[in-house]
DNA sequence: CAAGAACCTGAATCGGATCTCATGTTTGAG
DNA sequence: CTCAAACATGAGATCCGATTCAGGTTCTTG
C-alpha cells in the first residue's frame, strides 16, 4: 500500500444499516452489488428517475433486500458519493506519485482526474447531482479534494515553484472548477454526441489547459515574492 | 437599448402553450405571475420538491390554469432557465461595457457574474439543477456564455493582450468553471453558513482569483507568439 | 443433522404528484 | 346590453415509487 493510499483509505466498519450488525461475506457481496448497480442506475437516469426497483433489478436482488443494507434511497446515494470520492482521490494521488516538481505534479493530478472521469462518467454526474440530493456529502467530497490541492500549493509556494501572490485556497477551488467543467464539456458531452468511446481528453484541449495552468501558477519573472 | 442588449435579448412570440394563440394582456400577466412564482419555488425547494400546486398557490392562481400556459412542470422550468440565462449575460455584458482593455474586461465580466450570483443565489442553484432536469437547456445556457468569452479571447489574442498560445475555447470553459465553483464555495456556502447576508465575494478571494486569471491570460514575458 | 442466525423476497400499503375536464367567470367588440 | 371568446377553476382520475412486513431460504455451528 502506497503512502497516498494511507491518506485516502479509511477504516470502515461494514454494518447492516438495518440491524447494525456486522455483515458476513455473503452480506458484504450483496451490499457491494447494490452499490455497483446504484452507480450505473444513478449515472444513467439521475437521482429521481432512478428507483429502488431499478437498482435491485440491476443488481439481481430482491426489492426487500435493499432495506437490509441501506435505510433509504438517499442513504445509498450518499454512500455512493463517498465511495466515488475515495476512488477519484486514489486515482489522482496515484497519478501524482511519480511526478517530480510541483507543476508537474499538478498536471499529473489533473490527468488522473480526467482518466477517472473518462472511465467512470458516473462520478461527474452523481457528484454534481449531490448538490441537490445531499449538500452535506457534496461539501465533504469537494473539501477533501481541495485539502490535498491546497497543501500541495502551499508547499510549492514555499519552495518558490508557485507564485507566492496566489491565495492557495482560492487557487485550489479555481483549479477544481476548471477541471470539472472541462471534464463535462470535453469528455462527457463529446461522449454523449458520438457513439460512446470512453474518450480521451482531446490533446489540443489538454495542452491548452496545461498552458493555462502553467501560466497561472508559475512565479512571475518579476516576482519578488510579494506584490499586487 | 445598449449594444450588449441586442446580443442578449430575443424576440419571443408569447403564445399559450395549450391553444397556440397569442395571449391577451390578462393572459400575459398570468403567465408572468406563474414564472415569478416558479422562480421562488424552484429556488427554495429545488426541482423535485417543488410542485405545480405550490407554484400556483404562490402565484395565487388556480391549479388548472397552469396548464393553459405551460405543458408541464419541466416546460416552465426550462422557460425559467432561459430567462435567467438572459439576465446573467445581461449582468455580465453590462459590467464589461465600461472596461478598457481585454484583461480589464475579463475581470469586469467576472465581477458582473458574481454580482448576479450574490444577488440571486437561489437562481444560481436553479441553473445548476438544470443539468439534471433538462440537459439540453443547460447546454444552451453554458454555450451562450462561453461564446461571448471565446470571441473576446480571440480578439484579445489578436491584439496581443492575451497569451497567443492559449486555446480560446478551452480557456473560456476553464474560466467558466472557475467562476462557478468559486461562486458556489465563497458565495453560496458562506451564505448558508452565516445568517444570509447576500454577501460580497471576500476581497482576499477576489484578489486571489484576479491574480490567477491575470497570470493565466497575460502573454509571457518571453513569448514570441508561438511556443510550448 | 438440528436449530438458530443471517439473509432474502415481492405483494401490498401508503402518500403524493401530475394532468384532465366539466363547469363557471370575465372581457370586450359590436 | 349581448354573447362569444378567452380565461380560470379544483375535485378527482390515474399513475408511480418508497417503504413495510410476514413468511421463506441458506448458512453455520455444535
Amino acid at each position: 500500500m502506497s503512502m497516498s493510499d494511507e491518506i485516502v483509505d479509511r477504516e470502515e466498519e461494514l454494518v447492516s444499516s438495518a440491524t447494525g450488525r456486522p455483515l458476513t461475506k455473503r452480506g458484504e457481496a450483496t451490499r457491494r452489488r447494490l452499490l455497483e448497480a446504484a452507480e450505473l442506475v444513478f449515472a444513467e437516469q439521475g437521482y429521481h428517475e432512478a428507483s429502488i426497483v431499478k437498482i435491485t433489478e440491476r443488481a439481481g436482488i430482491g426489492l426487500g433486500t435493499f432495506y437490509l443494507y441501506f435505510d433509504s434511497k438517499q442513504a445509498i446515494f450518499e454512500a455512493l458519493v463517498l465511495d466515488l470520492n475515495r476512488r477519484v482521490r486514489h486515482s489522482m494521488s496515484e497519478a501524482m506519485a511519480g511526478a517530480s516538481g510541483r507543476l508537474e505534479a499538478e498536471r499529473a493530478g489533473f490527468a488522473g482526474f480526467f482518466r477517472f472521469t473518462a472511465e467512470h462518467p458516473a462520478l461527474y454526474r452523481v457528484v454534481r447531482e449531490a448538490e441537490f440530493v445531499s449538500p452535506e456529502v457534496l461539501r465533504t467530497h469537494y473539501t477533501r479534494i481541495v485539502e490535498g490541492y491546497e497543501a500541495g500549493l502551499r508547499a510549492a509556494q514555499a519552495t518558490g515553484d508557485v507564485d507566492r501572490a496566489l491565495d492557495p485556497e482560492t487557487t485550489a477551488w479555481a483549479l477544481m472548477g476548471m477541471g470539472e467543467l472541462i471534464g463535462m464539456r470535453f469528455l462527457l458531452w463529446e461522449r454523449d454526441a458520438e457513439g460512446k468511446p470512453p474518450a480521451q481528453l482531446d490533446p489540443v484541449v489538454f495542452a491548452g489547459m496545461t498552458r493555462f495552468i502553467d501560466n497561472a501558477l508559475a512565479p512571475r519573472a518579476d516576482d519578488t515574492g510579494k506584490e499586487a
